[in-house]
DNA sequence: GTTAGGCTACTCGGATAGCCACTGTCCGAGTAAAGTGGG
DNA sequence: CCCACTTTACTCGGACAGTGGCTATCCGAGTAGCCTAAC
């Protein structure tokens, strides 16, 4: 029962990205240098992102990444699936019928109970993680500490954020 | 975002121990077989379940494992908790004030909204396991299937369940 | 027959190797922009 | 002055080592029961 550490890297990047103009992107030196992470191993996440559709990846000079679509439309659940997998955490065996002499296996048609609980507490799990959406992250109360992180965040989008030369 | 392979094997082997007499034991050994597991691995997770207070170890021949208390108290949670610990699988390493030029300690008193919500979702995984008893999952319904599987595992406690010499 | 002592065998307990996935890093393919020379 | 080509530099993308934790195993400490032998 442990997630790997860059889901938190991951989330913070969306929070970021999701701040940034329609057109526009980051790269992922710009995203590592903000939070003080390793660019190469931020890079691997983001390209999972990438894989799953929840990130754009815009190649070349002025290139970077930016959300793959809209901030509502992206939830806690999709990033964390999107880098740990959509496997369950529990994974049945079936030790039931592998002991000495075991029991017909129309018996086992049905999972067994332990099993049922276990996938229904991660099914509660997942939509937890699937009410929230990183456009309700970023939208910080109106908290003097909400305005802080978004004042420094906006600086630095400022000063980092790629667009498309204007033609 | 996975479990180890021994909560399964612990669970399973708690509702074996649950079916026996409220002073007998059943050996390592006897668990493992009937489960068809490797003893030397399974004694790892059942010391883990002793030093957790969910198992009693009783020592020397006759020994073995007993429930540490009634299976109506003991829910899915401890044991996962037992075997994998109590630490949260969402770890914030608050990389909000990691980057260059961070804003000043106090704003970061609170966790940040990712961090709750994560936690909040964590929290609902944890409650869904505190509501299962050893005891429900091991009160099957009176299905075919259920009684099939009870007659099984009674027929192996009659022959593996050791009670301390009537004095 | 009783009982104390020693012995045996069986159990748990902790310490010890092996393997896989996450962590961390690197270099190569691709591309948009800028520079440059000719028309 | 305008345009097309070349060069450049910057980005993402996937392939390559290092490490921590789970997996798997072994041998040692402790104890209840049993056997033996003396009383």
């Amino acid at each position: 029962m442990k997630l790997g550490d860059g889901v938190e890297q991951a989330i913070h990047c969306m929070l970021m990205l999701s701040g940034l103009s329609a057109d526009g992107a980051m790269p992922a030196t710009a995203l590592a240098e903000y939070h003080g992470l390793s660019p190469s191993y931020l890079l691997k996440h983001l390209q999972a992102l990438a894989g799953a559709g929840l990130l754009a990846s815009v190649p070349g000079p002025r290139g970077g990444y930016r959300l793959g679509r809209a901030a509502e439309k992206i939830s806690l659940l999709d990033v964390v699936v999107a880098l740990e997998g959509a496997a369950p955490a529990f994974r049945c065996s079936e030790i039931r019928q592998r002991g000495p002499d075991p029991l017909a296996a129309k018996f086992f048609a049905k999972p067994c109970g332990v099993t049922a609980a276990m996938l229904k507490a991660e099914r509660a799990y997942r939509d937890e993680l699937r009410k929230v959406s990183i456009a309700e992250l970023a939208g910080n109360p109106g908290t003097e500490l909400g305005n802080a992180i978004e004042g420094r965040s906006c600086a630095f989008r400022e000063r980092h954020e790629r667009r498309p030369a204007a033609r």
